[in-house]
RNA sequence: GCGAGAGUGGCGGAAUUGGUAGACGCGCCAGAUUUAGGAUCUGGUACUUUAACCGGUGUGGGGGUUCGAGUCCCCCCUCUCGUACCA
């Protein structure tokens, strides 16, 4: 083998890995630990895609790194299996979701071995695993016992497709997050989590973590903390009060009206005979409405009058009660009051049915808008007129609280997790039920396994496909003997995956979820990496499990996860497109507000650029010019094992950190796999040399001070930019090296050996490749990373730019002991001609000297 | 609407605390090698002016601070992501 051939060395070092456990993580505890992590991977039947790699490259860089740099490092990987996707397959082939599971893991393991990932293999999980969901169970009862999970007969998300209630976190504008298909909200006994218990301090530990400032922006957003007050409306010859939520108490002289949402429990009671009919019809209007319909038609609001009236408390005035759908439910207590002034969904809706408008904030003059939502003092409202709205709020809690009409009150968006799922496919709860009342099953009897069924569908009526195993479900309580049933949903997905960080820990421990000395040793994870499309749903969650876990003393910290960095997405290559319309090419502009346009794809020779725009070559023609979300019906889908095979892994993983910022969409580009291909190609070169025998290039001399120079510079400039995970530039800074040390005579071993290890966080193979041949009979994955030293960049000379006015007029050549020598450089400077120049029949009037860095002369 | 982030060559992207804008890679141009193509190597490549030097203009647009601004401040425009009747 005499040039650089990836395919022939990737698979032997892969092979050694495995066999030698080079990557096992260590057992002694004597050095700093570094946990880092790869969000769970669910393996899929369409295996990995490209952009996997990205996330799992730059860990795994961060793990090498670590280890050389004297860490105990914990990088493991495991399978997020339970799912939806296999148990589609069952149901359509017949094969049990377990096969497909296994068959599948398989894919991704060998895929994941391909790319040179150093994961500690040993240490592998699987939520399928009864020895793992056995935990999965064990946490669901510490939340049963704590009182954090309890039954409900809610409305919940029904999507009819999928057969399953969905969270409300998976359905995206009415639809479901999987499928994109449409639901409707149905009433079904639930397995529910009281997520809102840790709402206040899911919401106060965000503070100390080191996230991306948008994830933690919409986890609070999520959460969504309001403080106001409750108010309590009296409704005469009644005795129950309509109570209300609002976050502008201080508004309440401006409440002209309420209104309560349509499945508000008080809506029967204060609705008079005559509007019966009308509230009746609204209600049904209202229910049969989909979520999507309802956002649909947000535009337009709509609802009835009730017939009745409430008190408003703070003037005592008769407000009528309307019921309307733009007053949720689930949000507050289901009913407001309404103040038109000051609010503008109250407004529209006043203005629209003719209902009374009182301001109770000024104003300013020029204001023009509707609704006035800012500061202001106070109008129309009796004792607090003149108030702004802080010292109103103040003032009208405590009359409200005074009166026993009200009290400060702090709300939630957050609702509780809905936690069951009528599939299969997933862990079965811990739960019997005995006379009708659920009751866990006792932790000695743990794990509860899945029982064999013959169909995987759920039944019409909404009943689990785990009601099929008739055996399993009818079972006897333990504890009286009683006959009981046990429960036939089954978790979500997101239960395995709430707590894998900790199994992988202590993979093989049989006295809980995580030992607890590992768990010290090891907690929190030091750096987590995974798409920002978890930010919301397996972050929360993950959080909220953690907490409880605390709360046990399972767990020591409070948090999980201590550092994340989403990866940005990798779209396709950039495309081009004109579009036509009958026949001929019309501009993208126009094309836009045309319709009937057909896309012609064009290729990159058959355009130019114009201006800010791409046009066709030669005409004036716009099109448009984008890189797509990859996608099988576009068919820009870049498959990793293509890549592979083409180019390598080393390729592969060097491309993926070399196109840009790691968080950072970015599209994919061939090309550029070439060009990173073609630099191990040099590196290559740069140890073998252009003849055609094995000959090694390296020399046994000393290194000269400049190749010391360039070999520093180098070290330098990639562990600093791995300690801030800016790869693309640590790559760079190698290409940089391997450019320079080209041109040299002969590489000396003192300079090649550490650049090799520099080289090999990115590109592993190569590097141990190379590495072995140079007589080493050892991985070098434990070797010490290179440690930088200033004395070797001292350079003898230096360049320094003279501007005259700010602009740059010459430069200047310096020995470097003079750098720092305003005199001697400044007068340098006034001998260059150029500067003579510009100095001619001036005055200088000031002399900026920045040592070593900068000379400007200002003249007049 | 609201929230967050981003606008730098033909393209992906570099630029410590304000101090030579465009590192590195792609593409393109020229040359070497080759029967030819590919691969490889060498040099060039922001725009503009020039034979060349010397200049001029340039980091979405406008203003400001400063000896000096891609970087700091104010206003505006565009794009991306998230979110949406949350009282």
């Amino acid at each position: 083998m005499s040039t650089y051939d990836p395919s022939k060395i990737e698979p032997r070092w892969q092979k050694y890995w495995l066999e030698n456990k080079t990557f096992k993580t260590p057992e002694n505890k004597d050095k700093p630990k570094y946990y880092i992590l790869d969000m769970f991977p669910y393996p899929s039947g369409s295996g990995l895609h490209v952009g996997h790699p990205e996330g799992y490259t730059a860990t795994d860089i961060l793990a090498r790194y670590k280890r050389m740099k004297g860490f105990n490092v914990l990088h493991p990987i495991g399978w997020d299996a339970f799912g939806l996707p296999a148990e589609q397959y069952a149901v359509k082939t017949g094969t049990h979701p377990r096969e497909t599971t296994e068959k599948n893991i398989k894919i991704f393991r060998e895929q994941l071995q391909m790319l040179g990932f150093s994961y500690d293999w040993d240490r592998e999980v699987d939520t399928t695993d009864p020895n793992y969901y056995k935990w999965t169970q064990w946490i669901f009862l510490k939340l049963f016992e704590r009182g954090l999970a309890y039954e409900s007969e809610e409305p919940v998300n029904w999507c009819p497709e999928l057969g399953t209630v969905l969270a409300n976190e998976e359905v995206i504008d009415g639809k479901s997050e999987v499928g994109g298909f449409p639901v409707i909200r149905r009433p079904m006994r639930q397995w529910v989590l009281k997520i809102t218990a840790y709402a206040e301090r899911l919401l106060e530990d965000l503070e100390g973590l080191d996230w991306p400032e948008s994830t933690k922006e919409m986890q609070r957003n999520w959460i969504g903390k309001s403080i106001g007050a409750e108010i309590d409306f009296a409704v005469p010859q009644h005795e129950e009060k309509i109570r209300v939520f609002t976050t502008r108490p201080d508004t309440i002289f401006g409440a002209t009206y309420m209104v309560l949402a349509p499945e508000h429990y008080l809506v029967d009671v204060v609705t008079t005979d005559e509007q019966k009919e009308e509230v009746a019809k609204y209600k049904e209007y209202a229910e049969q409405k989909s979520d999507l319909e309802r956002q649909d038609l947000s535009k337009q609001k709509s609802g009835v009058f009730t017939g009745g009236y409430a008190i408003n408390p703070a003037n005592g005035k008769e407000i009528p009660i309307w019921i309307a759908d733009y007053v949720l439910a689930h949000y507050g207590t289901g009913a407001i009051m309404a103040v038109p002034g000051e609010d503008e969904r109250d407004w529209e809706f006043a203005e629209q049915y003719g209902l009374p408008i009182v301001r109770t904030v000024q104003p300013p003059d020029d204001f023009e808008g509707t609704a006035f939502t800012g500061d202001g003092p106070s109008i129309n409202s009796d004792f607090l007129d003149g108030l702004y709205i802080t010292d109103a709020k103040t003032k009208i809690i405590n009359w409200l609280e005074e009166n026993g009409v009200g009290k400060k009150s702090v709300n939630y968006k957050l609702r509780d997790w809905l936690f069951s799922r009528q599939r299969y496919w997933g862990e079965p709860f811990p739960i019997i039920h005995v006379d009708g009342e659920p009751k866990p099953v006792p932790e000695k009897d743990l794990p509860v396994t899945l029982p064999d069924v013959d169909d995987f569908q759920p039944t019409k009526t909404g009943e689990p496909p785990l009601a099929r195993a008739k055996n399993w479900v009818e079972t006897t309580d333990p504890e009286t003997g009683k006959k009981a049933l046990r429960e036939t949903n089954t978790m979500p997905q997101w239960a395995g995956s709430c707590w894998y960080y900790l199994r992988y820990i202590s993979p093989d421990f049989d006295g809980g979820p995580v030992d607890q000395n590992e768990e010290k040793y090891w907690m929190p994870v030091d750096l987590y990496v995974g798409g920002s499309e978890h930010s919301v749903l397996h972050l929360l969650y993950a959080r909220f499990w953690h907490k409880v876990l605390y709360d046990c003393g399972v767990v020591s910290t409070k948090e999980p996860f201590q550092k994340l960095v989403h990866q940005g997405m990798i779209l396709g290559e950039v495309e081009y497109t004109a579009y036509e319309k009958d026949g001929k090419i019309i501009s993208a502009e126009e094309a836009a507000k045309t319709e009937g346009v057909k896309r012609v794809k064009l290729s990159e020779n058959d355009v130019e650029k114009k201006g800010e725009r791409f046009v066709m070559k030669g005409t004036e023609i716009m099109v448009d010019s984008k890189a797509h979300k990859m996608s099988k019906s576009r068919g820009n889908v870049i498959n990793p094992d293509d890549v592979v095979e083409k180019y390598g892994a080393d390729s592969l993983r060097l491309y993926e950190m070399f196109m840009g910022p790691l968080e950072q969409v970015k599209p994919w580009s061939t090309k550029g796999v070439e060009g990173v291909n073609r630099f191990l190609n040099r590196t290559w070169r740069l140890f073998f040399g252009e003849n055609k025998e094995e000959k090694i290039n390296i020399s046994e001399d000393n290194p000269s001070s400049e190749q010391l120079k360039v070999l520093h510079e180098a070290i330098k400039k990639v562990t600093e930019d791995i300690e801030n995970m800016r790869f693309n530039t640590a790559i760079s800074a190698l290409m940089i090296f391997v450019n320079e040390a080209n041109s040299w005579e002969n590489v000396p071993r003192s300079v090649a050996e550490p650049f090799l290890i520099l080289l090999s966080p990115f590109a592993p193979h190569i590097a141990e490749e190379i590495w072995n041949r140079l007589g080493h009979k050892q991985s070098l994955a434990h070797e010490d990373w290179p440690q930088f030293k200033e004395e070797f960049l001292v350079e003898e000379s230096v360049e320094i730019p003279v501007q005259v006015n700010g602009k740059v007029r010459a430069n200047i050549t310096v020995p470097a002991d003079k750098q720092k020598d305003k005199e001697f450089v400044i007068g340098l400077a006034k001998q260059q001609k150029n500067i003579i120049r510009y100095l001619d029949k001036t005055t200088i009037i000031k002399e900026i000297f920045v040592p070593g860095r900068i000379v400007n002369l200002v003249v007049k």
